[in-house]
DNA sequence: TTGTACGCGTTATCAA
DNA sequence: TTGATAACGCGTACAA
């Protein structure tokens, strides 16, 4: 015994299929109508099939979230959001992990077009012109988190990682911290540019020269412990280190530990994303909120927007940072 | 214009439709026929289109993971794992959140008779007749991570708690620790169930008493912050203190040093999972590992195979447990 | 308000 | 080897 179809159902309530599918979609029937189809699904066990219902509407019900990693952690938040909002509108949500390649990012764009999702939304890690136009001609409505050209023609949700930086600055230089390090992860990266401008461009609204740079091989916890070596041969001369990310910076922070630093007194550190790791490091990490939660918010919202209207011309949100502080500073 | 179909193809090349599927399925054809197929889908740059082809053969290359919560570090370990297996043999990730609701549980699994995938893997958070029922009945291959009775007639893969407790039971005291605390997530749970039987079989197996056991409200970082008073306020009475997860753990260890006690001088602390967290954490966490990845892993790889046979008897696989000791035990 | 019949884009069967 | 054609299960003009 096979799955029941729409035309078993018919069949058994003694009606015709439009019938059937009219009662399921809550069309226009009369009361014994909708009784008798109501009977017969449910003696029969009878669910659609959405497969069929996908070709016949032309639309899947499931969008793309496409990240580089699903296991860093503001990723995860990101996806956290994003799923409540897509499940809520009645999506499903394919999650697919991208690495750090930007073929591999362009490969998936394409692939869209075997439309087995009714939309994307991807952060891309690194961005290139191939990536550009392959989002401009996507088969699918295309939303970007993170920053990517406006002739992308897209709509896009993104941090403002420079004034984040200056809320970090600003914040460690009101507490007297004057030889500010800076820990970034690979520049040649989309967040790693955004941070990398943000902190020169915050130090210069201070006037001040930055203590210490590094450039850490990656946005992980390990790539944090690494750098510590370039970051402490220049030892003593910061006061304070800003970290592009949480990871990098509970990494650095064991190894501050290791060579006998305290924190804050030696050296205060800030992170960024304020993940949940910030809260959970000790000392919990003051850290700067890009808003990960928000953006993958409206990123969806606005995703789905598009999907009911894609004649709206494209919207870029930017949304604002803000600093959580806790024990890492002083 | 609209997307370019399989007739169009044909017809730009001249051939039947018939001609152009087995060139693109890779079915035998002559090298000229090969050729013109080819030189036609470049030039209109056709793609298939999946909701058709998931009609016509049955299958969706998607499968569903399902588990209650996607920020949970130890389920974002799993879902890596899961997602590397699954999209290496040409699957498509759906990831949906059940919550900790088990009738919730329950509407996914009848759901899946839409066909939206061809498989699902599940890690239920509490389990009852219900819910075993809905597995067995379910329209497509389940593999169940976690525990769920032989009756439910589907693989499973789940951890041996009981000998992760032993193991780290084994520790504390070869390590001079005998007033052994627990800090269990909720007992109604699957993996609280099992915890709290692990360890009060643990210490049997050493002819201790427990010297203190409390409930957290929920396996997380605020929870086991929160249940620190009920343990505290039993001060001193134990030496040794074993968590239920790694987020208990560290939530723990914060009230801990906030009330001026030191781990593992005072009370060595080790936690469970062995996730990002425990090596991330100060002092780095003894942990015990139950395998999170390898269970996710196998859960893919069983999936896969029973997809691909859906007679062969259903295995229960049990992942074995390890200990990482780090520096939270001494 | 209900029923008949067609088409969505693809694969698979059967003849040629 | 290739081509014509019948499904796959559903939604929806159009006609009654």
């Amino acid at each position: 015994m096979s799955r029941p179809t729409i035309a078993g159902v018919a069949r058994a309530a003694g009606v015709s299929v439009a019938s059937v599918s009219r009662v399921l979609n809550g069309l226009p029937a009369t009361e014994e109508m909708i009784e008798r189809v109501q009977r017969a699904v449910d003696a029969l066990g009878y669910v659609p099939d959405s497969r069929a219902r996908s070709l016949k509407v032309g639309r899947t019900f499931q969008l793309t979230l496409a990240v580089a990693d699903v296991g860093n952690p503001v990723y995860v938040t990101m996806m956290r959001a994003v799923e409540e909002v897509v499940s809520a509108a009645g999506y499903r949500l394919v999650v697919t992990t991208t690495g750090p390649d930007v073929v591999d990012e362009v490969a998936l764009v394409r692939g869209m077009a075997r439309g087995y999702a009714d939309g994307l939304l991807i952060s891309p890690i690194r961005v290139d012109e191939d990536l550009v136009k392959s989002i401009r001609e996507c088969e699918v409505p295309v939303v970007v988190a993170g920053n990517v050209p406006a002739k992308a023609g897209v709509d896009t949700v993104r941090a403002n990682s420079p004034k984040g930086m200056l809320l970090a600055v600003d914040h460690l230089v009101a507490k007297g911290r004057r030889r500010i390090a800076f820990l970034n992860g690979p520049a040649d990266t989309v967040p790693g540019a955004a941070r990398s401008k943000g902190f020169t461009e915050a130090l210069k609204a201070h006037e001040l020269q930055p203590a210490a740079v590094a450039e850490a091989t990656d946005f992980t916890f390990a790539a944090g412990r690494a750098a510590a070596p370039d970051l402490l041969a220049a030892g003593g001369v910061f006061d304070a280190l800003i970290c592009a990310n949480d990871l990098l910076a509970v990494g650095l922070m064991h190894e501050l530990a290791a060579a006998g630093l305290e924190v804050p007194r030696d050296v205060a550190v800030v992170g960024m994303d304020d993940s949940e790791l910030a809260e959970q490091s000790f000392p919990p990490l003051t850290s700067v909120n890009l808003g990960s939660a928000e953006r993958g918010r409206r990123a969806a919202e606005l995703l789905l927007a598009r999907i009911e209207d894609n004649e709206r011309a494209p919207r870029r949100i930017v949304v604002q940072p803000s600093l959580s502080i806790r024990r890492s500073t002083p």
